[in-house]
DNA sequence: ACGGGACTAGTTGTCCGACAAGATACTAGG
DNA sequence: CCTAGTATCTTGTCGGACAACTAGTCCCGT
């Protein structure tokens, strides 16, 4: 039977096919390591092309949850999916949550300032054009484990001026996707490790020089345009941060 | 005109097209921004059809290379291709190139042992089989910058003992497809800040104490099957570490 | 009885042609 | 000069068909 979603016109049916047939994977429906029916028998009991199907397993394929062996099947890939990964996981909500803990917010607060040349050049301003700044301290359990600073263009808030209180209280991620309409397509992280400064122990409540991890991130939305700018500090003992690789099973020419 | 590579029998031609257009993005045949011919158009050109064209593309897009706008056409996502990501660039050596250092190795060397338990559960191998540990220093510019220890089941090198001691002078990779045929398909990689212990900073001639990023990993060969496990200690100011975030673009349901 | 090779059913890869849905550029009208 | 409708291009989806490949089965020779 086909998805009952909100508005399914506006989406490609590839895609809704895609997004089902990882629900199924993800559910268990799929076991690790079994063969998916054939091409024809999924589309017709998808209701869909065989065409918009394949379209679908291209994507997961690339995605790694499916080999595919022509002549031989579909199957689903061996279930070594990555919990709690630094690619997969976007915010640090959503790690809080997927390691069990509560996730909170404190000492949070946001300004208007007129952006920096490093940051403007980063969010592909001009120099001195108005940002959000908005500061918070996210704890797990109550304890504060991430300081971070997440910079916005102003133009993004300059007709809701009151969303920005929005922030200090929700993962920024849901507050630009629900109230902003803004969905983040990418983003690019860097990070190392670095002891805590005076100032930044003394908001995590740690002693000075204890471990932590910087990451500092630009994130994208769809079309490219970067809309978010975020330095975070991390306590190393808080989590465990993973990252799949895929490799490039290529040859050289 | 179509590709002429060695054994075009073998793999699917929606692969080839992807490497065509791949390598064509690379070098900037396809400027970064521009849009791509219609997809009639660029299947005529490229000899296959549309189908197998629209396979290639559909990869291509999930890679995040281009961009599909309904209606409108294809694009060349705009170049933010992370030069040293952490799950591009695979292994110590290629990160050192392509920081434009250049990659050495000293302290090297070799043993075959009995898996313990642990890491006989990480190449899901029986507890006290033999596996080969290869212990390196890896240099840049001559100055020691990674400490890594790697682990492989020992079957993959049991009718070929002399390929260890290639691995003491080149990319376990690289030994691994050349001379193993074995591919790398995917790697789970986890990392976390720590201090230098005694024996560590002997090694890597710095001061006790000093900022390491430690990464553990597993990689996996095409079939699902581990075949490496390595631990490496990298100097915390010697490269900087970027990860490609996909966003997930999905709507909770 | 056993091993090996040909055969067959099943699966993915590719192709063709056609129409629908969305986006952009142009043109006619105000 | 601006606006709204239209023309045309693009990608999304569909149906059917055949080729290439795999794996299991069956038959035959040893």
């Amino acid at each position: 039977m086909p998805s009952q979603n909100t508005d399914d016109r506006a989406r490609p049916r590839s895609v809704q096919v895609r997004e089902e047939l990882t629900q199924r994977i993800d559910s268990g429906m799929l076991a690790a390591g079994s063969r998916l029916p054939s091409e024809p028998a999924l589309a017709t009991e998808l209701g869909v092309s065989r065409a918009t199907l394949r379209e679908a397993l291209r994507a997961l394929e690339t995605e790694g949850l499916v080999r595919r062996l022509w002549g031989a099947g579909t199957f689903v890939a061996d279930g070594r999916r990555v919990t709690n990964s630094l690619d997969a996981n976007f915010g640090v909500t959503d790690a809080i949550r997927a390691a069990g803990m509560q996730a909170g917010i404190e000492q949070a607060g946001h300004s208007m300032e007129p952006a920096t040349v490093a940051e403007a050049a980063r969010l592909e301003l001009q120099p001195g054009s108005d940002v959000l700044v908005v500061e918070r301290v996210r704890t797990a359990d109550g304890k504060p484990v991430v300081l971070s600073r997440d910079i916005l263009p102003g133009r993004l808030i300059a007709r809701q001026p009151a969303v920005a209180d929005e922030m200090l209280k929700r993962s920024i991620y849901e507050v630009l996707e629900r109230d902003l309409g803004v969905v983040i397509h990418h983003g690019v992280a860097s990070f190392r490790p670095v002891r805590a400064d005076v100032t930044v122990a003394r908001r995590l409540r740690i002693p000075r020089g204890e471990l932590l991890l910087a990451i500092w991130q630009v994130d994208y939305s769809e079309d490219g345009v970067p809309v978010l700018s975020s330095y975070e500090y991390h306590l190393a003992d808080a989590f465990e941060f993973t990252v799949l690789r895929r490799g490039p099973g290529r040859r050289s020419p």
